[in-house]
Parts: C-alpha cells; structure tokens; sequence
DNA sequence: ACTTGTTTTATACGGTTGTTTGGACGGTGG
DNA sequence: CCACCGTCCAAACAACCGTATAAAACAAGT
C-alpha cells in the first residue's frame, strides 16, 4: 500500500512547507513528520521541487472540499450573495481549526509563484473570482466597464487579504484586548461587508454626516439620498 | 574606514534578503554583491541573523525618508488627505523606481515577524496608522466607536497591501492587457480612494444608478442595510 | 517454494552553508 | 624603527542539505 505513505507525505510536505518555506524545509524534517523513509520522497515524487507542488496541490484541492461555496437560490440577492462570499473566503484565508497550514503554504504561493502557481489560479483563484464578479455585476450598472468591476472585486478580496498577510501587525496595533473583542471571523466578515456594500451604495455609508454638509457635488446630490443617520 | 564597507554590506544584504528570503539569502551572495571578504560578516555583525535586523531597520529607516507624507496646511479637506494617503501608501508599498527591494523586505516582516518587528510596528507603521486614522475622523461621525475606526482603516491600508501581495496573481487574472492599460500607480490610487471615500459617503458610490432606478428593494432599506442595528 | 515486481530501509556521496581562524596589510604614536 | 591596533583576507571547518544506490523486506502469482 503505498498510497497510505504517499498521503501521508503531501499532507506532511504541506505542513513543514507551510511554515518553513520551500528552502528551510528539509526533506529529513518532512519524512520523520510523516515517518517515513528519507528516500520516499525521492521515490514516490522524484524531487524535492515535484513534492512542493504536489504539495500545494493537494493543500489547495482539499481546502476547497472543507470550505465549500454556499449555493444560493436564484432569487438571492446580491447583497447578500456578498455577505456570504466574503465571509467564506475569510475562513478559507484563516483556516479552519487544526489545518492552517493550508492557507499559509498558499498565501506563500501567491507572494512569489512558482511553477504549481498557474494552475492554482485557473483551478481555485480564477473561478471563486468569476463567482465575485458576477455579484458585482448584479450590483453596479451594467454600462460599468470591466477593469472598474475587477478592481472593485480586487477591493473586497484586499480586504480580507488583509488580516491573513498583517493579521499579526494589526493585532499589534491595536492590543490583545480590543483583538479578543471585536476581531472574530464573524465580526471581521460583518464589517468588510458593510464597507464593500456601502462603497457600492446598498447600504448607508458609514460617514454620511460629512458628506451632507460637504460642497455640492451634483454626483453625490443625486445618489443615495440620507438615511436617516444624522447624529 | 569600516563604514563605508559595514553600509555596503548592510544595502547588498537588504537587497539579497529581500528578494531570496532570509535562509535563501547567503552570505556568500551578500558579500560577493557588497564587494567584501566573506568574514567581514561576521567582524562586523557577529552572525547572520543580527545583520538580517539591522538591514531591516536600515532599510525602513532609509524608506521613511525617501517617500515622505505630505504635509497638509491645517484647512485641507479630510476628503483630499485621504486620496493623497492612499497614493502615499501605494507608492511606497510598490517601491520607488531603483529600490523595489526595500518594501519587498519589509513585506516579508510584516508577513512572518521577527525580532526586527516590534521596531518597526513602533517607529513605522503605528505613527502612520495614526495618521489615517486622524483623517478618517474627520469623515466619520464623532461617536464611532475606535474599533470601527480601526478596521476602516485597515480597510484603506488592505486595499492597498492587495497589489504588493497578490500584485503577480492579479495581472495573470486579468491579462497583461488591462494590466498595462489601468493598473499604474495614479489608477489604482484613484480607484482605492474612490472605494474608500464612497465607503465613507464622500463620493458618490458606485452603484447609485441600479440602486437608484432598481425595484423598489427592500433590502437596502431594511434587511441587511439599516445602521440602526449596533454590533 | 520460487520468481517477479513493488515498496522500504540503511547508508553513502558530493556540494553548500554559516562560522571560525590565523595571519597579512596599513596606518599611527612612541 | 617598532610595536600596536583596527581592518581585511584566504583558507579551512564542521554541519547539514538533497540526492542516489544497493540491498532488504514484502506481496502475490504461478
């Protein structure tokens, strides 16, 4: 049975890889994670760089199976397809409980590809945008121009993107207390939400005060008028 | 003169450990590119690792002088602070013309901290923050809670961190055709200010028109968007 | 039981790494 | 002139890396 072993090296190879790096993981440290001989990796995968991307692979394969995309009727509202789509990808970018490695050996990956990088693109990364895009689309005008829809989507996944990459500075920041009160997935999920959709004017943004009093803008008179929030 | 071969050999480290990683990077290298003896190193830092840090602090230290933020006269609208922040930030997070390395560096801080860190949480990122955070509150209105105010802030600064992180996945996305076309500096400034001052209500947002002419849609005014209910 | 093919093991090899060392060089004060 | 001191250099060191190999262990068909 040698796809027990082999299993059990990729998931290993995703771990060290994960927090190591490509170059600071050795194959030693890999194969005594998995207990398995040092020359499995040379069997089974050839080469350290054929088990790196097998590795990533089978990170990203099983990532998208443990956090599946909600499937929404077709009256769903946009904004609400939002809401959801942004509260998955933050727990796909912050890993579930015990696999963390995932996200990490991607977040690597997408810093600085490398070979397993293009496929992880028109497998994972491309169509989860098209899903984005197309909620997008059912929010702005339709005459919007296309690189505008891109950037804005480009937006709602910086966000997120955010607290994977700086989740460590910002909880510098800010302290532990306030990161233990008002940082949960949840609440983080809540927020970018609220921003994206007020930024594209399905809810009430979050400054209307100075905006009322601001010069008189004909494009800003004529857009979403005041909900009542003047405090 | 030791000085003038203890900063060359700080700037090729910079440059190295920038863009191989830091075990990737070797001292060979670094030394071969300073154009020093291999054992200068080690007179001067003692070890690798203590180089590392001190070619992060100098790196940050030299950064903060090469792109300095723009000082505002007093009466300058929050509205116009912000879009010339964002620019800023944008600016030095993509790297000016010939030293693209030092941002790369700090990235790779901000990603995995290390000792180099706390520093550079103090002397940089904070006092900027800070500064985002002033214009920021002079938008919101002045009851917002300093949660809220920090995650729009990271909102603005996640935006930004987007294209330095996943710059290279975004332009295999979209091709290298948009990329060229909308994706310069001023462009996505622009657009990242626009999102954010929308947000914010200071501009227009960008789906007033189907909002505006759309069926009368109940969600905008009460399922998701009503700012009466309080986290 | 014997052969055949697959998987696992122990060990070795060449190369690269960070670090050390002993001394050469070149000014400077006595 | 000489000893001194900070600086630099070439060479070497021990440790570790990825990879290769040959033999052992195993499974299964005949």
């Amino acid at each position: 049975m040698s796809d027990d072993t082999q299993q059990r090296l990729l998931e290993a190879a995703g771990r060290v890889f994960a927090d190591r790096g490509y170059r600071d993981a050795t194959v030693r440290e890999i194969c005594a994670e998995a207990d398995v001989n040092l020359a499995a990796v040379n069997y089974y995968f050839g080469d350290k760089r054929r088990l790196y991307i097998e590795a990533v692979k089978c990170a990203h394969r099983s990532m998208i199976e443990q956090v599946p995309m909600p499937e929404w009727p077709p009256e769903t509202p946009p904004q609400e397809r939002l809401q959801q789509f942004v509260r998955t990808l933050l727990n796909r970018m912050l890993g579930e409980k015990n696999v963390g490695w995932r996200p990490r050996l991607m977040l690597r990956e997408v810093i600085e590809p490398t070979e397993a990088c293009r496929e992880l693109v028109d497998q994972y990364f491309r169509p989860h945008f098209e899903i984005l895009l197309g909620i997008l689309r059912q929010i702005v005008p339709a005459d919007t121009p296309p690189q505008v829809l891109h950037q804005l989507g480009f937006s709602v996944v910086g966000q997120c993107l955010f607290y994977r990459v700086a989740g460590e500075i910002a909880g510098m920041m800010i302290g532990p207390r306030e990161h233990a009160a008002y940082y949960s997935r949840e609440q983080l999920a809540d927020h970018i939400s609220r921003v994206s959709l007020a930024a594209l004017g399905c809810v009430a943004p979050f400054g209307s005060v100075s905006f009322a009093r601001g010069p008189a803008d004909p494009l800003s008179t004529s857009s979403v008028g005041d909900p009542a929030e003047q405090n």
